[in-house]
DNA sequence: TAAGATAGTGGGTAATAGTGGGGAATTTTC
DNA sequence: GAAAATTCCCCACTATTACCCACTATCTTA
């Protein structure tokens, strides 16, 4: 059974070197499309992680953004606060990308990193924050939860 | 290349020397299109800061400018605000471009500057004054980003 | 279970990128 | 028309990056 291409699920512990490397789990590899060819763009996460879209993928919301004009201000802002984060990276030889340094920062990224595949974009966490966000969202309204399953079926 | 030609995203910190030169950041220089020439539009930006288009994109611009009346005190005010600065650059062998002294001032540049890719175009700020500009921002209507994320970014 | 293949991690080095400045060519000014 | 100023092109130095190689751990297969 092949699976679906650019799609992303598990989770991974793995380690961030002294160079802002971290390798993309070779499943994650193997379902990467070839049109990709080996990059991903890293951005903020809205939560405090990165966000790695295949390419192809980021390539959508660029899309999106370049419809937006420049001449409203919150269009401006919008566009400034989603591109100025953004960055891409192919991977090297051994499955790496990079991720730079505001990124690190950002997702507060030390040694133990914790990758987590959701569905179209891969996410990088310090497993400690993000246990945190984990148990602050268990406590929130469950009736948020409910509404979502009228939308989707699982 | 896997990126979209004439897209730039990413932020960098660079210096604008005595000779009011800035180096464009070489990954933006690669995925510029050879149609181009190697050469930018440098102009007023909407907020304090000097915007940077590649030339095919300008062009762009200067289709749309064309189609506003030029009947309406708004739209020629707009079209001079825009056209008045504009002055085009090319980037020497090391990759910079010169900034003419109205704009520099214009932006408040000084010897730090702050670069941002925005897809379209790219801005040169001033880090103190986008700080500023940025926390504004950030007090504006939630609302509408939140609306504008939903719709985009996935 | 042993051996080969694949995956993850660390680090050295050559190539590239960013910055500063000199000097010829061109333009401007008096 | 000469002096001054500016522009443009080039060279050189340094820091950073990307690429490559090597080692270890894990997984797979016979």
């Amino acid at each position: 059974m092949t699976l679906s291409p650019n799609t992303f699920t598990g989770e991974y512990s793995y380690s961030l070197d002294s160079k802002g490397r971290v390798n993309i789990p070779a499943r994650y590899r193997q379902v990467l499309s070839n049109d990709n060819e080996n990059t991903f763009m890293t951005t903020r996460g809205q939560d405090a992680c990165v966000w790695v879209y295949p390419m192809i993928e980021w390539k959508k919301i660029e899309t999106e953004l370049r419809k937006l004009s420049s001449v409203s201000g919150t269009h401006r802002t919008f566009i400034r606060q989603i591109s100025r984060s953004a960055s891409p990276s192919t991977y090297d030889k051994q499955g790496r990308i990079k991720i730079n340094p505001s990124l690190i920062s950002y997702a507060g990224l030390e040694k133990d990193v914790l990758i987590v595949g959701v569905v179209n974009k891969i996410e990088i966490w310090n497993p400690e924050i993000e246990a945190e966000v984990y148990k602050k969202n268990m406590e929130l309204d469950p009736n948020e939860f409910n509404e979502l399953s009228t939308k989707i079926v699982i």
